[in-house]
RNA sequence: GUGAGCGUAGCUCAGCUGGUGGUAGCACCGGGUUGUGGCCUCGGAGGUCGCGGGUUCAAGUCCCGUCGCUCACCCCA
């Protein structure tokens, strides 16, 4: 039996570096006090259609949806807004608070076919916020990503682009459109994409395509009054916070519910796949879930991709420490450190011991694998009367200790012994 | 969905024009050190060479098929 394709197992040596890449995050968002929500990874499809869009690729080819029992259709998550949006509208969260943030991390599923930094079943860390259209959000939302990329260690680009509104955006589309239709020479991805989604053609890799495209209207001359001046103060807003971006006007997002501002956190150390995070505004899609009519701007962050990064970079975390290995000689001390053992873990420390009656040189062996930051070695001899030796790791020290002592320790003052005690 | 590359020990890989699977590295176990780790040294264990078929006296090696993995296209976190 394998795993399915696209599915991978975090085992342990690999598990560290996600829980630095949480812990970080989490203690970010708290600081930006966002509040955590968890929820479902499967919701009716009907959830995803209405708010990705239909004729998104996600919804069109990578969601992974299956009849329930009864026959209505379910679908496992492909994103992680949705989901919160109507956790959000079916809570009632709108009227506890006037302005929600919220943060959630978890699997997300799409049937692609798997490559660097993309799998099928992969994990963001995600955040929407609820009921704030000023600008200024927008930039506290982008300096929040921005942190958490600087806290891991990270560098990656911030690439913004407004995509306009209702009002704005569909005459773009038309003077799009009419360059679309004078444009010749296009390959057939754009010729296709003009039919679907004429913002994606903009986004074409084929240098024979953008070479036409430097020339394609740009969005940003089409911004009506309001999303113009809320573009020009997004921008502001980044500067007041020293947040570097880059204007890119040929960003397009593939989910049909941005509005406004969008932003990728860009890389290009991780081959095909070059962002590690992106987000944007999506006013109107609340009501259009049937909430109350409220702005909400969000980004998702890869966590594959993050720790992708970080080992690229050997910044990956391989282990945890443990505070204390005993070994232990011989029965009688065995089933004394066994006890010992129990009671440390029950007073905070992380305790590990060998049962196997190795040599003390193989425990040692052990103890120093585990990355243990102290060993008690427990002895027939200092059994006799009650002592034990304890060694630092680090420092090589080592002293006599009488057990009783070493039960009262706590971890600091593990630490704090060896620069106090003076016997050897 | 399309294309390319690769499947030999737990992991990373040698294995030339077919001629008995490697004293390879890491990891694991044991000894050198009868009570002291990370270094060194000696030894040990570990394999249906992805699977199926074909060519041949002989296939890890050549051919076909199949499955799997990887990377890329597309798209995206």
């Amino acid at each position: 039996m394998k795993a399915l394709k696209g599915f991978k197992d975090i085992i342990p040596g690999e598990v560290e570096t996600w829980q630095f890449i949480e812990q970080t995050a989490r203690s970010i968002f708290h600081r930006f006090t966002f509040s955590e929500i968890k929820v479902p990874v499967l919701e009716k499809t009907k959830l995803f259609t209405r708010s990705i869009g239909e004729t998104t690729d996600i919804v069109e080819k990578e969601m992974y949806t299956f009849p329930d029992r009864n026959g209505s259709s379910l679908t496992m998550r492909p994103e992680g807004t949705a989901p919160v949006l109507r956790a959000y509208i079916e809570n009632g969260l709108h009227a506890v608070k006037p302005v929600q943030k919220l943060y959630t991390i978890g699997p997300m599923f799409r049937h692609e076919r798997p490559q660097k930094g993309r799998l099928r079943q992969f994990h963001q860390m995600s955040v929407e916020v609820l009921g704030e259209d000023n600008p200024l959000l927008d930039a506290e939302v982008m300096a929040m990503a921005w942190q958490i990329m600087k806290e891991l260690g990270l560098t990656a680009s911030l690439e913004i682009n407004s995509l306009g509104c209702k009002e704005c955006r569909p005459d773009f589309n038309r003077a799009l459109l009419d360059f679309l239709d004078k444009a010749n020479g296009l390959c057939d991805d754009c010729v296709r994409r003009r039919e679907t989604n004429p913002l994606r053609v903009l986004d074409c890799k084929s240098s024979n395509c953008q070479e036409q495209y430097v020339q394609a209207p740009s969005i940003l001359d089409f911004l009506c009054g309001g999303c113009d001046e809320h573009f020009k103060a997004v921008k502001n807003g980044l500067d007041m916070l020293s947040v570097p971006y880059k204007v890119n006007s040929f960003m397009v997002r593939g989910l049909d519910y941005y509005t406004r501002t969008t932003f990728e956190l860009v890389t290009s150390d991780l081959g095909a796949q070059s962002a590690v995070g992106a987000g944007g505004r999506y006013d109107g899609l609340v009501k259009q879930l049937g909430g109350p009519d409220v702005p909400g701007i969000g980004f998702a962050m890869g966590v594959e991709r993050l720790a992708l990064l970080l080992d690229q970079l050997g910044k990956g975390v391989h282990s945890n420490g443990i505070d204390l290995f005993i070994a232990a000689l011989g029965p009688e001390a065995q089933k004394k450190a066994f006890v010992l053992m129990n009671v440390l873990r029950g007073k905070g420390l992380s305790v590990s011991m060998d049962l196997m009656d190795r040599s003390l040189k193989n425990q040692m062996k052990q103890a120093g694998k585990a990355e243990a930051s102290y060993v008690l070695i427990v002895g027939e001899q200092e059994l006799a009367n009650g002592e034990a030796v304890l060694r630092n790791m680090e420092t090589h020290d080592q002293h006599q200790i009488a057990i009783k002592e070493a039960v009262k320790m706590w971890h600091e003052d593990l630490a704090t012994f060896f620069a106090t005690e003076t016997t050897k």
